[in-house]
DNA sequence: ATGATGGCTGTAAACGATTACACAGCTTGA
DNA sequence: TCAAGCTGTGTAATCGTTTACAGCCATCAT
């Protein structure tokens, strides 16, 4: 039995191949540049003892990691499943690695991000979070002032000036109040996520200004926030069957919320479309399963997930001047079941 | 405006702290060998010039990155959801980073992933695929048999004799078959994962164990597979509803089936649980939220994520005979209202 | 023949940490 | 007074690549 064999490097290979380190690394680099036969031995010679380049010496001499950071607030909320998957595929496809970290909100502050940055471990960031350092993103480490690549996705930090992917937040609010007018309803809540998200004031706004144009003047006790979650949406319904003076819709602000909400009040006895109309927002997969299926407002996923990708690696690469871009995704309505028309009275 | 400066090294705070590099390293990873006063002098020029460790170089000398590699089926089926976030939760723990890949089936072979470990990227693998390489895991590269650390996750290949957590899932299945056996069902269909997927022989297993041991027959016409997702859900419904000779229950592989599965019955007016009896398997967060909620088989996502993560990083820093372990959770029924008793007749 | 040019390759110095080894100074015991 | 044994620290090699620089050879114009 052969002892166990050290992995073969860069050496092993120029001496099989007959050639200087130097060459191996520049047919791995810039082959165009060695001479074609000698790019063939080379070649075979790192067949036959199955080489790979050592990544961690290769980023220690190119400063340079490639790799992104993504960093979510929540990996288990299935809104980010989609978008996570397309930007694994969109940075494989660019041979960039994903890193991913949960956000926790105990974690203290957002230096613990910045550490991926200082040691070399991640080369940008893809954030999904408008609350986080609010304060001051290009952040500083002892005296240095450490900027690091970084596009928001989705949520945007307010006033940083960075890069961003995001949904028309306000614009579909507003699509999705048009479509409950336009079905006759008058009389609509809301139940928003949790109200220090930047999203929270986005989709209000969106709200507050449809609901306007059409003349219909917001009720406080219409409206209720928290976390984006089920839970949110049962409380809501809690508080929902314990008005008397009831909305004939709501328009909640994650699907999540919706199904939820819709889910309490059915073990309440209240039935969706029935009793009230439901909207959602983000179109998560299982909005089309749910039962009724929850008509809802549409986010492109992919889209987010892909163009926020692409960007950044535009950024690492050098592909782009650093100009901030500030990508808005439209949304769109999807229409299932969960809203009925009212009849005017 | 200061030129950019290079991020500091162990040499600047050795020369700050006035120090060698040798004994900076040492605070860092073995502080107790170097004289209080020293390492105070030490920490405070760490502190003044904000250095952190360059993890390329870290990995280079050491050669170890601390760094898990997580291989997905696919990120976007929110069963993972909840064991990737115990996952991450348990290795940042520990120190460890966590790289997620999407092992879609375009991708060849098994290779790609051999490369994150020839390449120095990863440490270890939490590999959720029973299919994968069940050619043979300790692959070879060139000429040289490569063996790293996995975990079997969720899903054994068998024979294969890694260090596996999983669910009982032969036990899983005939909890959900005795329990519908016990509401009076004795007219029992099943719409199962992908015919190559171990779990579905496991589920497969239980299912034919269950039904022998209380006397039924299974009948072919009422078992139906596909791929984990709505999709089957939804065909196995079509199915369904031409059969003239129906089922009175349905056992599901996973949720995310059943859901689609309720979900395409619902739209050809069949009802769950009025005309047919659906339980599902693993307890997916959405499982309470349906309408109505759906009766399950609980996996315990979060010990099973936590449990892998131990075990691989257990491996990977000694802590453990390389002896294979192979731990498998008990899974629990959780009644909910897709399940309607029976009358005798 | 000479010098210039250009294509290809080799030499060796980085990159930033870890660590075996050596050594200085101090204590202790004979 | 000296050998031995500790502590605590420094020196320098090492991990596996990349790349600036230099050099060699052939070609070609003069």
């Amino acid at each position: 039995m052969p002892a166990t064999q050290k992995t073969p490097t860069i050496q092993d290979v120029a001496r099989i191949a007959g050639v200087s380190t130097a060459t191996v690394s520049r047919v791995l680099s810039a082959p165009d540049i060695v001479r074609a036969r000698t790019r063939e031995r080379v070649h075979d010679a790192i067949e036959t003892i199955g080489f790979t380049p050592n990544i961690a010496a290769q980023s220690l001499r190119r400063r340079k990691v490639r790799t992104v950071l993504v960093a979510l607030p929540n990996i288990g909320n299935s809104f980010f499943g989609p978008i996570v998957d397309a930007i694994e595929r969109t940075c494989v496809e660019r041979d960039y690695d994903v890193l991913i970290v949960n956000r926790r909100p105990e974690s203290e502050d957002d230096s613990s991000l910045l550490t991926y940055f200082s040691s070399n471990r991640a080369d940008g960031l893809l954030l999904f979070d408008g609350n986080a350092a609010q304060s001051n993103w290009t952040a500083r480490v002892g005296n240095r002032e450490l900027l690091f690549p970084t596009v928001n996705v989705c949520e945007c930090i307010e006033g940083a000036g960075l890069p961003t992917v995001l949904s028309d937040n306000e614009g579909g609010v507003e699509i999705a109040i048009d479509h409950l007018v336009t079905k006759g309803h008058r009389r609509i809540g809301r139940v928003a996520g949790p109200v220090e998200n930047v999203l929270n004031r986005q989709r209000g706004a969106g709200y507050s200004r449809a609901l306007k144009r059409h003349g219909i003047e917001a009720r406080g006790l219409w409206s209720v926030s928290g976390p984006f979650g089920f839970q949110t949406g049962r409380e809501a319904a809690d508080r929902f069957v314990e008005l008397n003076d009831r909305p004939t819709a709501v328009f909640c602000d994650a699907d999540e919320i919706a199904i939820g909400f819709i889910s309490g009040l059915r073990s309440r006895g209240v039935s969706c479309p029935d009793d009230v109309s439901v909207i959602g927002f983000d179109d998560i997969p299982f909005a089309a399963q749910t039962s009724p299926p929850l008509t809802t407002i549409r986010q492109r996923h992919k889209e987010l997930g892909r163009l926020s990708a692409e960007l950044l690696m535009d950024m690492l690469d050098g592909r782009m001047k650093e100009v901030a871009s500030h990508v808005v995704l439209p949304c769109e309505l999807v229409e299932r079941q969960t809203v009925r028309p009212i009849s005017e009275d």
